[in-house]
DNA sequence: CACAGGATAACATATTTATGCGGTTACGGT
DNA sequence: ACCGTAACCGCATAAATATGTTATCCTGTG
């Protein structure tokens, strides 16, 4: 027996989502809130499976009862649910720890299937939301592009600037005269196309060239 | 009529799922092979509209396969196929731009689904794997650790400077003094315990304060 | 071989940064 | 009314950085 609990402010989609799910073997709704003011305090009463958890709620919203509930229970599965495939809540909900993030307009067996996959330790998202997760891993990773053709000794100078070092430390840590350093570094601005340190530095970082 | 390519080097394999697809209504297998040694031009050639990649294969495998396919082609959909939920090709393969990684013990009506679901825009994925994906996205943005509760002003200050402003530039893009300037700067290298411009910039970007 | 490019180095100079000290004003909490 | 803190400003000085120019040595390539 899969035991809920439904966080939804809506009086028809919470009742509608309550029979849904009591009307199917195997699941049992323990209760349905209207917003998360008690979540940790109910959460702990009734030691649910899965919790349902609407996004766009007054007061404390969903992401917020997700965090709340995350910071105490770190086993209870968690589904959003939402109307928009939003990406700022999607990328909010999933790095606060949701199990699971599907659209409300999901058909009732397929609610019970995510439902289910929640429980069994799955991630179930609508397709539109998996793309979006996609999307968003991409373009994190965006593999660079140009790679400024920094030889190696520049790429090794550059290094130990991302790291703090000053000139008279490189000069000291490669072996090399200051005005040496000073070369490199000239030539790794031209490069980059930056005309300080610390853009180096942020560009480093940006570009992923560390 | 869903129009497909596989690539998978084990015949059986390979057999089986030729046959499953063309025995289903609205699926068509245009060719399958073995290895991805020639993939750009029989993707050109058969213009497919779902591609099913297997990932272990000799030779370039299919996460090599993919990228070559990426490089002249982000239209067609690509499924990728797979033994093991194994983390690290996970990531290469969605950061590779695949639409969808699906495990092989996947049972066939399943797959026809994610099929279609890949073929009309959808990011399927097995359970499992959806779960590794949240798993690292969340892994991902953990971090924070300390704030370093920097003050409003101080976060602002810290901001421009990671985006290679000199202290002269931030007095006039603030309207305060270049002095003050030094000032904000010098509480925040206290708070970050750092003591240099592109230290204070690395750290920002390491810790995510920007 | 000649030539290009990388790595090395020196010198000079202007600007920027880091750090020390000092101060005023304003606002919220005890 | 007092305290702490943020935000503001100034002066002085030492250190670090940015920029330009020049030059040698070595290595790989046409």
């Amino acid at each position: 027996m899969t035991k809920l609990l439904i966080y939804e402010d809506n009086p028809q989609l919470r009742e509608g989502l309550s029979m849904l799910i009591n009307g199917s073997d195997g699941f049992e709704v323990l209760a349905a809130f209207k917003n998360c003011n008690n979540v940790i305090e109910e959460v702990d009463t009734w030691k649910p499976d899965v919790i349902l958890m609407d996004i766009d709620m007054p007061g404390i919203n969903g992401i917020e009862g997700l965090k709340k509930i995350r910071q105490v229970n770190d086993e209870v599965k968690i589904l959003m649910l939402t109307v928009f495939d939003d990406n700022k809540n999607v990328f909010q909900a999933i790095s606060g720890g949701a199990n699971g993030y599907v659209l409300k307009k999901t058909p009732p067996t397929k609610l019970l299937e995510y439902i289910v996959e929640a429980q069994s330790g799955g991630a179930p998202m609508t397709a539109s939301i998996a793309t979006q997760v996609l999307k968003m891993f991409s373009s994190m990773n965006n593999e660079k592009g140009e790679d400024y053709n920094l030889s190696d000794r520049e790429k090794q100078v550059l290094q130990l600037l991302v790291e703090g070092y000053s000139y008279k430390m490189i000069a000291n840590e490669m072996f090399i005269a200051i005005d040496t350093v000073r070369s490199h570094i000239k030539k790794i601005y031209e490069k980059l196309h930056v005309n300080s340190k610390s853009e180096a530095v942020a560009k480093a970082f940006k570009d992923r060239l560390v």
